[in-house]
DNA sequence: CGTGACATTGAACAAAGTCAAAAGTGGTGG
DNA sequence: CCACCACTTTTGACTTTGTTCAATGTCACG
């Protein structure tokens, strides 16, 4: 996907944004970089001196104990935008890394301050970004800290299902999940054979449906009443946020 | 606390603010609210209209499953910059509520955005209260995703014993901790029984003392090595971080 | 004193983890 | 095309961790 298309489709969905934004982000030049599966992208550590703009492939943020446990944290999608906190100069505290092929859009600390500085639209938009990557965090603490394992696997599908479904890469109920049970374990917590286990309980009884790495959600509202799924977290109710 | 005060103190903790920020922070007039334990600051699908700055108090954010699970997801310390979503004037995910007596100043959006623009220096360091908000809720994911009980346990007391120090809330290596294990157990995903037993093999193994609400950390390298705690996600790295 | 909220303790139980082995899956090179 | 390889997924047996239920204790405060 074309970064500018990818951030666009990410930001308008679910903000007004004014005519001109479009090509107010055309105008900025973009570094595109590439990683393959299981390359960093950031590290742990390191002073955060760029941000990002997820235009291709998954990505994972993920905190490792020194014992080697390992917590995915959140998945990047394409039209996420990540490590903004650029402007602090911190080390980062936790490290990014591609789980598929992964094509990044890079920008520098004054690549966004001109984004700022061209268009306060633009920057509500970023600001609406980082709000709802918050929201999707909180979420994150509530499936790992209250939901069952059930529930956890149910919740992350529906939640991937509907980040997808915003940026056009689902197929009605059926999407391609690129990421091995292992992934999926050290993002809710679980081991991977209970996760295994857990997705095969989902197929058996009618939920899901698996063929490679395609996942079909055979009965959305089912899923949804079994983790109590609510997509107040992503989209900010049902209309479109404000901004400016 | 003065509102004026607790904000600055937090900010300069890990911010170098130039001369005259205090000045513009005492010149933005501030509505100071009250709240008593239990009640409700700001309430979930409610619009947000305001942002916040605890002056005096704990309060907590948290969001509850429909059959009343109920998931803290952080605690907000005096001085927490927070809800600043304000700009979105998207509905809450969550709710926020007073556990003792609280007293906070409520910053409209026209007074967010007077900040911004009379202070650029103070709207970076709010960037930076918002970068460290984050840090702190991806520690949590890892806590709840990655971390047995008695890590969870442990690592809470150092993580407020820290954000205590901070403010010039502790008295050594003891502080006051004045929430119930129950809401201790709601925000580590325990039962309060778990963390009830938790907390007494802390306190028999010599880790902790208890008396009354005040807690004392015997031997932080001890509790420390124990959940493998590392101060970098609240500090950003030794020193102080830039800004601006 | 008595009351109500909070804390502790024990016993039985359930959920998820660990260990180990077998069975797919997909990619590569002969 | 097939054999081989590494990796992932599945399955079973068993263990561990934390929950639930219920009773008992403690303490501040009226």
């Amino acid at each position: 996907m074309n970064p500018t298309k990818a951030l666009y489709s990410r930001l308008s969905h679910h903000a007004v944004l004014p005519d001109g934004v479009e090509t107010h982000l055309a105008g900025v030049t973009l570094e595109i970089m590439h990683f393959e599966p299981g390359e960093v992208v950031v590290r742990r550590g390191q002073e955060a001196s760029k941000a990002f703009v997820a235009c291709e492939g998954w990505a994972a943020r993920s905190i490792s104990l020194s014992d080697g446990r390992t917590q995915i944290v959140n998945f990047m999608l394409p039209g996420d935008i990540f490590d903004l906190q650029v402007f602090t100069g911190q080390p980062a505290d936790h490290t990014v890394r591609a789980l598929t092929p992964v094509k990044v859009a890079a920008l520098s600390r004054e690549k966004v301050m001109e984004i700022f500085t061209v268009s306060s639209p633009l920057a509500a938009a970023m600001w609406w970004a980082s709000v709802q990557e918050e929201a999707i965090l909180r979420e994150q603490v509530v499936r790992n800290g209250r939901r069952s394992a059930r529930e956890r696997v149910a919740h992350l599908l529906l939640e991937l299902h509907e980040r997808l479904r915003m940026i056009g890469e689902v197929d009605g109920d059926s999407f391609v999940l690129p990421v091995s049970q292992s992934h999926i374990a050290d993002a809710l917590g679980l081991s991977y054979v209970h996760v295994s286990r857990v997705l095969g309980y989902l197929e058996k009884s009618g939920f899901i449906e698996r063929r490679r790495s395609r996942v079909t959600l055979l009965d959305r509202q089912a899923l949804a009443k079994l983790c109590d799924f609510s997509t107040l977290y992503l989209t900010g109710g049902e209309g479109k946020g404000r901004l400016g």
